[in-house]
Parts: structure tokens; C-alpha cells; sequence
RNA sequence: GCGCUCAUAGCUCAGCUGGAUAGAGCAACGGCCUUCUAAGCCGUGGGUCGCAGGUUCGAAUCCUGCUGGGCGUACCA
């Protein structure tokens, strides 16, 4: 008997028990309630929808949900699988049998132990893209939330029978890199990640900042020019100037007291960020030298590439650290650099096809309408040149000759969910066979308490810092413990790595248990919390489950006997059992809505729920339990449970430990 | 302007595809370390679910309108 069988068998008895009083009802279109607290049983089933249905009943009965209700509890009362069944108005409520329970879950998890909770094997490949860095900057909390996602859902694809494969795209080409590489071709001198003690990608981080900062310089010297000054007084007779002009006068006209939201820039700051793209391109001499550098490097200039290939060694290396820090690894990484031609070969074919057209000044050109959007989508320049999405459209095709997927995820921010929809939709008109195989896993950006991540106010959290940060916090917890003999017969170096284990899963934790739709808000102050809802909270449980049973002298048996796990009884027992049930169903759950923190609120709640039965030490002891039947029950209770959390952090990506 | 999306406790977030008295953590307050790890356990207070209608036996959940945020609407990535 199984978890499975036995949810199985629970839906046929209440179907038979509907066709015996004359309704036509499968037991696969019944619907189970959880019991709010304080009421009768375990599992619900709502009658409203029996009405009038169960043609057995007398005609009075035949529309009441209660009175249906009440025939069916009469039913189902003598059943096996329930120790009650009681009608609660118009709801049907059963009591599992708690030792009949115990048997089936504990028997099943102690069985298949870190297997629990499997589905069958689907023959489906998934390929999953995340992470996507940039190879001119370390990776921030944003990455961060990215790269915790994309692992979490790997794993939880992989356990519900799907072969995945996890891919990365590097950004190591564009304007981006040669700001980066600029700024180490004039103030380099040399310097190396080691020479300054620096990991490869913080080092080219910073320079990039100082390119920025120069740039910044650059432009208000500009911007305060005579040029400037007349640029901008040709921008505030332009459309772009007017609309910004409007925007600050209503603002001005609506009453102080009503003043909702933020105020618009003032004229002069938005003249500043709607032309700084502007005066890059086409004023500026960094700007030039920077794009004379990205010239050069598609040109296959030697010097160059030496000194990109050079920065993103550093880059990369630095980029795997910290995958590595995270427990990430990548089955493929793929280089923007070698897949950034891909895709105009399939436009020009499209083209032929005739699901794309050209512009009057000749850029290749697709009619969103075709799609249910409006407007057109350039897909390649007046130029022939490609453009984001010409690459995306080349890669996915790539990617399909190398893994003929039969889902290909995208793991993204939210801000490009447009992008993907054309993407998607323009795939679909290409290679129709490939259509709704696409999916975008778009998750919501982490702001700080003010506002969001801003690079230029220097607002960033940085992952590698947030993670030592962190680290450091944990190690001061440890240090500060009033029960240091826990720690007794650990050296330091175990110290330190205890530390970094509750460390990520603490950050790990914090960023799954959001789910990944909605924003979320990281307060550095607040955040970085170890009690309560957290992955320390977590880790600390599974802790006490090997502690107790290392104390027992407990060693794990694939079987135990049912007449043992029958001595199982009381109601915080039953609630454990019903949690460990819920599993299966909340990683397919977690799984089919794209979502890990259901998997993080179900192991809290497990958490929650042993937390009880392991401080009633009066009313559950279990190494002090005298009854050496329910001692061992209890025991087997306990190893269930750290094995289903154990499986149920690794499917977040967290690691356990022993002791902590 | 148009499209997408969000609005739930002081704060950060859940709410299982319409079900019973809307939950958790934090914060506040009160208990609990001679006994299975106090990064803990137990308890108390705190919500007109943005507003107004509609559908339904039943709405935080579905529909419409309104208000207020956010993102997007590039021959940027």
C-alpha cells in the first residue's frame, strides 16, 4: 500500500458510496477539502455539487447538501480507511485512521527514502536556461534570485520524471565588455585578479565602474558646454521635452495634500537620461573608443580579442566560483559570442516563406498581428544586421538540433515577458512543430526597501558579499550559543564550513520562499534573519532528527513492521503523518505552477510540526518513552521525517547537516 | 495612448486552480531552558482582503468599471 494507492482508494469509497445512492460519479472528478481547524476530521468533501444528483435520496433530501452530506457519512461510516465520518452541514468529514495512516506513510518513505515522492520516469526532455550573467560585472542579488530558481526548478523537473538539461548563456560580447576592457587598456598597467587580490569578476566589475564614473564626467562636462546648454534648449521645444514638461506641471497643479506616487524628474534630469544614450553614440569620445573597440573585435582583431578573451577568462573563472560556492553546475554553457550570428540564415528563410517582410528602407520586419499583438517587430537592421531577439530565434532553433527538447525554459526577469511572447510567437510561425513547447519562467525583480538596484547610486548587493555577509552573521550566532558542547568535537575548519551550509541556505530559503512571480523586497537589515520561517529553521530540525536518532542508536531498516507503526495515535502524530502525506502532491504542484516556494512553505510547516512533538518532551517523549513499541514508532516517525526533509531541501538546493 | 501585471495584519509575504471562523514569519505583549539542540516551544492582540457593482447556495479568488503602483510597448540587450 501506498500514499498513492491509499489517496486512491479514500476518492473510490467516496464515489462508490455516491453510485450506491444513484449518482454517476468517477472518483477522479472528486474534490477534497483540507478541515479549517477546530472541526471534525481530516479531509472534506463539499456537497453543493452533489445536488440533485443522488437520485436514491427521497425528493425532499435530493437538493439539500446536508441531507447529502448525511447520507453519504452514513455510507462511508462502516469503512476501513476512516475511524470517522461525520456530515458537518453541508460538508462531508473524515477522520483518517491514524495507525492505518501511519503504516502507509511511514512504511512508504522509510521504503523508497530519498526516492519518496518520484514520479515516473516521462521520457520528456526539458531543457532549462538560467543565470544568463554579463561579463562585465560580478552577479547581484538579481542573478542571485535567477540562479536559486533555475536550480530549484531543475531539480524538482528531474524529480518529477523529466530529463533536464541545465544551460547557461553567457553575455560575454557587446558594448558592455568593451566599456570593461577600455578602462584596463588605459589604467590597467598590468594588474591581474591576483596581483590584486580580487576575484576576475569583481576586478573587471570595477573597472567597469570606472568607465561609468568617467563617462559620468565626461558628459556633465558636455552637458554644461555651451552644446549641452543648446541641446537642451532644443530639447524642451521637442516632443520628448514638452511631454516632460506636462508631466511636471500637472504634478505642480495637483494640491500638495493629494500628491500621490513619486514626482516626475525635473526637466533638466530627464533632458540628461533621455539624451545620455545619445551623446554615447554620437558625441562622446569614450563612447567612441568603446564601440571602436566593438568594432575591432567583430572584425577579429588580434589585440583585442587577446584582451577580451583575456577579461572574461577572469570574468568566468570568477562567474564559477561562485556557481560553485552555490552548489550550481551547468550541463552547457553557451557564449553569446559563438551564438550571437545565429538566426539570420532563419530570417532569410522566413523571409522566403513569406513570414516575414521587409520595410520600406529594407529591415527585415515581422507583423505581430499574426500573433494577436500589434505593431511590427524588426528582426533584422536596415543594415542586415541582427538584433536581441534574431539570436534568440537562431539559439532555440540551435538548441533543438542539440536536444531535441521537448520543452525549452526560459528563466528570466518579468521585464521581458513582451520579448518572449514575440519570441515565442515568432517561433511557432517558423517551425509550427516546435509551438507550445516554449515556456517563460518569469520571476520578479528584488528591490531594496527605497526603490530598486540601482548601479549608478551604487545600491547593488553583490552576491559573493551577500553570501560572506552572511556567512559571517551565521558564525556569530554560533559563537554567541549559550549550548557551545554541541560544538565540542568540531575543529574549525568544520566551524566555518557549518557556517557557509546555514549561510546559503538561509539566502536560498529567503529567495525560494517568495514565489517567483511576485517582486520581493530584500532589506538587508531585516533579510538576512535566521529565526523563524528560514532555511536555518529548517536545517535546525533536520539537525534534531539525526541528533535523536543518534542517540537511540537508531539505524534506518527499509521496513519496519505496521503492528510498530500502529502504536501512532496522537493527534500531533496524525498531523506530522498528514504533512509527510501531503508531499507527492506538493512537488507536483511546486513542479506544474513553476513554483519552489511551495515546496519552501510545505517543509516549514513540516518543520512546524515535529517542532512540537520534539519539545513535548512530557506528552511525546521518545528516547525517554517506556513503551518500547511506541518508541520505535516514534523513531521510525523521526527518520521519516528528516528523510522527506532532507529530499525536500535538496529540491531547493539546500544542504543539510548532522549537527549544527 | 495601448498591452501585461499587482493591491490581503504595523512590515515582508501565503492563500492549493470558488468552499466552513482569511493564514505564516517578523515586529508588539505574556509564559517556558536540572531532562530528546532555546537558531526553539506555547499563548495574546492585530485585517471593512484598494473602492464600487455583478455572477453564485457560497467570492480574497471569476466578470465589469474605477483609483493607485509596477513593467513593457527599440532597427538596446
Amino acid at each position: 500500500m501506498s500514499v498513492q494507492n491509499f489517496k486512491t482508494d479514500i476518492l473510490e469509497a467516496i464515489a462508490s458510496a455516491c453510485r450506491e445512492l444513484g449518482a454517476d460519479v468517477d472518483a477522479s472528478q472528486i474534490a477534497l477539502n483540507p478541515v479549517p481547524e477546530n472541526q471534525f476530521g481530516d479531509i472534506a468533501m463539499t456537497c453543493f455539487t452533489l445536488r440533485g444528483k443522488l437520485s436514491a435520496l427521497d425528493p425532499k433530501a435530493l437538493n439539500n447538501p446536508a441531507a447529502i452530506s448525511q447520507a453519504l457519512a452514513e455510507k462511508l461510516s462502516a469503512s476501513p480507511l476512516f475511524e470517522g465520518v461525520k456530515a458537518c452541514g453541508p460538508y462531508l468529514n473524515m477522520a483518517y485512521n491514524t495507525s492505518n495512516l501511519a503504516q502507509i506513510v511511514v512504511g512508504e518513505i522509510l521504503q523508497k527514502g530519498d526516492h519518496f515522492g518520484d514520479a515516473e520516469k516521462k521520457n520528456k526532455k526539458v531543457v532549462i536556461e538560467f543565470s544568463g550573467p554579463n561579463t562585465n560585472k560580478p552577479q547581484h542579488l538579481g542573478h542571485l534570485r535567477n540562479n536559486v530558481i533555475g536550480e530549484s526548478m531543475s531539480r524538482l523537473l528531474a524529480k518529477s520524471g523529466y530529463d533536464v538539461t541545465k544551460v547557461n548563456i553567457i553575455n560575454d560580447r557587446g558594448v558592455h565588455i568593451c566599456k570593461s576592457m577600455l578602462v584596463y587598456m588605459k589604467y590597467g598597467d598590468g594588474i591581474t585578479p591576483e596581483s590584486a587580490g580580487k576575484k576576475g569578476d569583481h576586478l573587471v566589475g570595477d573597472f567597469y565602474v570606472r568607465f561609468e564614473k568617467e563617462f559620468q564626467a565626461e558628459y556633465k562636462e558636455w552637458l554644461e558646454s555651451e552644446e549641452g546648454q543648446q541641446a537642451f534648449e532644443e530639447y524642451k521645444s521637442s516632443d520628448a521635452g514638452k511631454k516632460a514638461q506636462k508631466a511636471i506641471d500637472d504634478y505642480a497643479k495637483i494640491p500638495e495634500e493629494k500628491r500621490k506616487g513619486k514626482a516626475p524628474a525635473d526637466l533638466f534630469a530627464s533632458f540628461k537620461a533621455d539624451t545620455k544614450d545619445k551623446y554615447f553614440n554620437t558625441k562622446s569620445k569614450l563612447g567612441a573608443e568603446a564601440t571602436d573597440l566593438l568594432v575591432r573585435w567583430e572584425a577579429g582583431d588580434p589585440e583585442v580579442r587577446r584582451i577580451w578573451k583575456l577579461l572574461n577568462t577572469w570574468v568566468i573563472d570568477g562567474f564559477l566560483d561562485t556557481y560553485k560556492t552555490l552548489g550550481i553546475e551547468f550541463d552547457k554553457l553557451y557564449y553569446e559570442s559563438n551564438t550571437y550570428k545565429l538566426g539570420k540564415d532563419i530570417i532569410e528563410d522566413g523571409l522566403k516563406r513569406g513570414i516575414f517582410h521587409h520595410l520600406p528602407d529594407n529591415a527585415t520586419a515581422f507583423d505581430l498581428s499574426r500573433i494577436g499583438l500589434s505593431g511590427e517587430k524588426i528582426v533584422l537592421r536596415s543594415n542586415g544586421t541582427s538584433v536581441y531577439i534574431t539570436q534568440d530565434i537562431g539559439t532555440a532553433i540551435e538548441r533543438y538540433k542539440d536536444y531535441a527538447y521537448d520543452k525549452m525554459i526560459y528563466v528570466v526577469a518579468d521585464e521581458q515577458n513582451h520579448h518572449f511572447r514575440v519570441l515565442f510567437g515568432i517561433l511557432g510561425e517558423l517551425r509550427p512543430e516546435l509551438a507550445g513547447r516554449f515556456e517563460h519562467l518569469s520571476y520578479g525583480m528584488v528591490t531594496l526597501p527605497n526603490g530598486r538596484m540601482k548601479s549608478r547610486e551604487g545600491t547593488v548587493v553583490d552576491t559573493d558579499d551577500l553570501i560572506e555577509e552572511m556567512a559571517r552573521l551565521v558564525r556569530e550566532v554560533m559563537d554567541n550559543k549559550s549550548d557551545r558542547e554541541h560544538y565540542a568535537d568540531a575543529d574549525e575548519a568544520e566551524f566555518s564550513r557549518r557556517a557557509m551550509v546555514i549561510a546559503l541556505a538561509a539566502l536560498k530559503y529567503f529567495l525560494l520562499n517568495i514565489t517567483p512571480t511576485s517582486w520581493m523586497e530584500f532589506n538587508p537589515e531585516k533579510s538576512l534573519d535566521l529565526q523563524g520561517r528560514t532555511g536555518a529553521y529548517c536545517l535546525m530540525n533536520y539537525a534534531r532528527t539525526r541528533s535523536i536518532l543518534r542517540k537511540a542508536g537508531y539505524t534506518h531498516q527499509d521496513s519496519v513492521d505496521p503492528a510498530v507503526l500502529a502504536a501512532l495515535r496522537t493527534p500531533e502524530e496524525k498531523k506530522v503523518l498528514m504533512t509527510l502525506m501531503q508531499c507527492p502532491d506538493i512537488i507536483k504542484w511546486a513542479t506544474e505552477s513553476s513554483d519552489p516556494a511551495k515546496i519552501a512553505e510545505y517543509l516549514f510547516n513540516l518543520c512546524k510540526s515535529f517542532a512540537f512533538i520534539f519539545t513535548d518532551k512530557a506528552g511525546h517523549p521518545i528516547l525517554t518513552c517506556e513503551d518500547p513499541a511506541l518508541r520505535a514508532a516514534r523513531l521510525a516517525l523521526v527518520d521519516a521525517l528528516g528523510t522527506v526533509l532532507r529530499m525536500g531541501l535538496g529540491l531547493l538546493g539546500i544542504e543539510t547537516l548532522e549537527e549544527m
